[in-house]
DNA sequence: GTGAAAGCGCTAACAC
DNA sequence: GTGTTAGCGCTTTCAC
């Protein structure tokens, strides 16, 4: 049905040979210009498109980017695709994106079919449920360049990208401490992935450096990321009726900053606690109750993976840079 | 660098025709139980992966379709793609996914992109700007597949899904009349869009029906669809100094629901006004002010476009289907 | 300056 | 049951 033309079809039009069409296309020296001009303007007429697939097969390059995050439908991912998309579009490269929903499964089925070598490198965001990444380490050890955005594999010697996390959740916290609040709690992602540790891990930093003693009974951690709602009620409520009722709350992540808000909403309880949550929500200032919230610059990760992934692609050696590089986040106090 | 194994490999390896192993590796009724067990292990074993590119060229089609959307940082098409990919994915479709960021420019280039017959498809959501759309007519004519969902196209015959947009507007402009207010305003999106001219009608008919008088001044554009919070800003503000000040509004899109509730909020005037806006935000319900919303059914959207597609492409004759598939929105109101 | 031939990885027709 | 051959669309030696 889709019929494109190709080569051989201006060249038998133009009583020429495919090869001289084929250089006459890409501008090349060996050719006349009475020839080449005469290919362009056919070529142009028929509505010539070289086929990709031929390209990639010959070339071993496909000019296309594999993308796996958890969820487009999720404010920080879309903006990190937004600033991925910007850099590769300038580069010339297609981004293809697949989601894993943080489903271990559909990631290692995704990945498998971003990686048949349909493309020339992969940008990922680990699923939370991921415990066994064979599927990818086998891949980088085969040759394929990859980069890890945000959700980064420490198993993995590669290129990476993510937010100071460590150094947000430290700032957050004593942000609270300052603002006189003494009995923190914290609800947190799941505990496999990389941000969630540092993010913990800021947050203990704060209390102990403060002088507030670290109280387990304050931390809930969510398995599903917020993706299941009753878990966040569960983790609320088990807070809200801890006798040391908390005073305060810092959220570990987008999905559960909106559900733990709704949550609240149900309770009377909320009048009482002042919260902080990591959120890339392009509303989350008209939110009510008011939280203060942390943002990462997300656009601006997606924008350095990118960079390090083309960059990884282009190199003719192999690359033995681990660099890691941390981002920025920005805290917004809403008093 | 990186370098896949080849069914050539294999057949070296094992002493045997590349035919032969690759009807083992498709499980072929021709080849021996013994040669297939044989191929089998040693293909997994040197991890064996078909090359999609070549499979692609032969074949002529590469299971993958392309889907071109304004912008996936927004909640109504990040849902629509969701959609998309559950049954792309069902039907073994890789998808790729391209923005416009409501660009002209951009979604020339990046239909032609797609189109390149990488993908044996598209799935397109207009950008607000484009006006002249032959890229996708020659495209159209050429044979390629293709369903237009949401901002669907009038000129181009083929398979299409929207909300039912008309009757939304009329609804929850007529809610807003049963409610008792009178002098209802319109913020509405780019006028080329065909969203738009529907909601607007489904607006006007309402109106009419309860015998309202049509006050043009109280019905404002945003050509840049909300991308440009000046221009929602100013539109709000004429609304708001016109003399026959409006006591409901009524918005005909996401981004634009979220930065007039913004711009509301900086003013004292919002505590009149009642409003009702498109949106498919899932933190919609903890806005404030509260806002009665109308939520389009994005998710079954990008499937229903989904199936047409992977029907059309798998159709051995052009279809002459010219079907448009209209979906309800649902309406919740907030007293 | 242009053409013929081989080959990228895979499959389908046609042998045997 | 397995191998040989040709070809998908394109590029790249190597001829002339």
């Amino acid at each position: 049905m889709f019929n494109p033309a190709t080569i051989k079809d201006i060249a038998k039009a133009l009583s020429l040979s495919p090869s001289t069409v084929s250089r006459a296309l890409r501008d090349s020296f060996e050719v006349g210009e009475e020839t080449k001009k005469k290919v362009l303007a056919y070529a142009k007429q028929i509505k010539y498109r070289s086929n990709p697939n031929a390209l990639s097969l010959k070339n071993k390059i496909s000019y296309s980017i594999g993308v796996m995050v958890p969820d487009v439908a999720n404010s920080f991912f879309s903006q990190t695709i937004n600033g991925i998309e910007t850099v590769a579009y300038e580069h010339g490269y297609q981004v293809i994106i697949s989601q894993s929903y943080d489903l271990y499964e559909r990631e290692v089925t995704n990945i498998e079919h971003l990686a048949n070598r349909s493309v020339d490198g992969l940008l990922i965001s680990m699923s939370a449920q991921t415990q066994d990444y064979r599927h990818i380490k086998e891949l980088h050890e085969n040759g394929l360049p990859i980069v890890f955005f945000d959700r980064i594999l420490e198993g993995i010697k590669t290129l990476k990208v993510t937010t100071n996390n460590y150094e947000a959740a430290y700032q957050a916290t004593e942000l609270l401490i300052k603002k006189g609040h003494k009995r923190i709690a914290h609800l947190a992602n799941a505990p496999q992935l990389s941000i969630t540790m540092d993010r913990l891990d800021g947050y203990k930093a704060a209390l102990n450096q403060n002088k507030i003693e670290y109280d387990e009974s304050l931390v809930e951690f969510c398995v599903e990321c917020g993706r299941d709602v009753n878990e966040v009620e569960k983790a609320i409520n088990r807070l809200l009726i801890n006798p040391r009722t908390p005073d305060a709350l810092f959220i570990a992540s987008d999905r559960l900053s909106t559900t733990s808000i709704r949550t609240l909403n149900k309770t009377d309880d909320h009048k009482e606690i002042t919260i902080i949550g990591f959120s890339n929500s392009d509303v989350i200032d008209l939110l009510s109750p008011k939280i203060s919230y942390i943002r990462q610059r997300a656009f601006e990760m997606g924008q350095v993976a990118a960079k390090m992934l083309i960059s990884l692609i282009g190199s003719k050696h192999p690359v033995y840079d681990f660099t890691t590089e941390y981002l920025n986040a920005d805290i917004y106090w809403k008093g």
